[in-house]
DNA sequence: TGCAATTAGTTCGTGTTAGTACTAAACTAG
DNA sequence: CTAGTTTAGTACTAACACGAACTAATTGCA
């Protein structure tokens, strides 16, 4: 059986929307991995090091120096974790918060503007294939 | 509508992609991106640089880069195109042809073994979900 | 013909990525 | 209690990724 044109496709919706997604986060001066981070950690409670990865689907390393420039730009903090000296607590400034507020429903509009063209239907149908095509590796 | 899982399993779907892929080919002293220069330089004529590009979906300024490397290798080599200065022709080096005749069969196979848990119908399915999925983009 | 606009490829800057080795802290079994 | 193991995060390397600025060759058009 041809996989060849699945994959070749799959390859081309995840960087189609890649490059969708990115210019318009790009115009805030952050990344795409920047901005994941500050969406996760905008919608939930401040969490070690390893969580937000886990989250965010970035290894450890590359966090490390994700974390450092966001650290600089004044929008997040790491404190001590009081009951685990090996991990940190990382979390949002104000100054991290106030981006959220108002970069994360802007973005999600943008996303929507491009989602909003599949049927319910089709969404649902995108979703089961992907998650099969997951669980095959 | 809530399109987040659908965009989350498509980000799993291509890094699980990547994470099976990806270990088969390093084993080999090559990465995904040298990979598919390869494989794209195996299967076609030699061709210019852009042409290179626009199958391997690297941009040019990444494949400058790529190309010398392989080309250090002794994989591929560069010609002059006489009909245009500003082009070359890149075509592999029968070096490069021995490792594709042994290494491009090995890999479908692996990528195969993936696959072939998805019907006929499953990978119809997915790939038609991921082409509309790139449509809206 | 001659010059502006386009095109092919390189270079450069910033950032992401995976992987490996490393440090320090915390757990665990004897 | 203590030695061995696991865990959290950092440091470092090699490669990729994208965009923008650049060079040289070519094309197009007035």
């Amino acid at each position: 059986m041809n996989f060849l044109p699945a994959l070749r496709e799959l390859v081309l919706a995840y960087q189609g929307f890649e490059r969708y997604s990115a210019p318009h986060i790009k115009a805030l001066g952050l990344t795409t991995t920047q901005f994941d981070v500050i969406a996760t950690l905008g919608n939930q409670p401040p969490m070690s090091c390893k969580e937000l990865g886990e989250k965010t689907l970035v290894t450890k390393g590359t966090l490390t120096g994700v974390l450092e420039r966001l650290e600089v730009k004044g929008i997040l903090e790491r404190r001590i974790n009081p009951e685990d000296a090996r991990s940190q607590i990382i979390g949002l400034t104000p100054k991290g918060q106030d981006i959220f507020q108002k970069v994360f429903p802007e973005h999600l509009t943008h996303l929507g503007k491009a989602f909003g063209k599949l049927s319910a239907d089709e969404m649902l149908q995108l979703q089961n294939s992907l998650k099969k095509l997951r669980s095959i590796f």
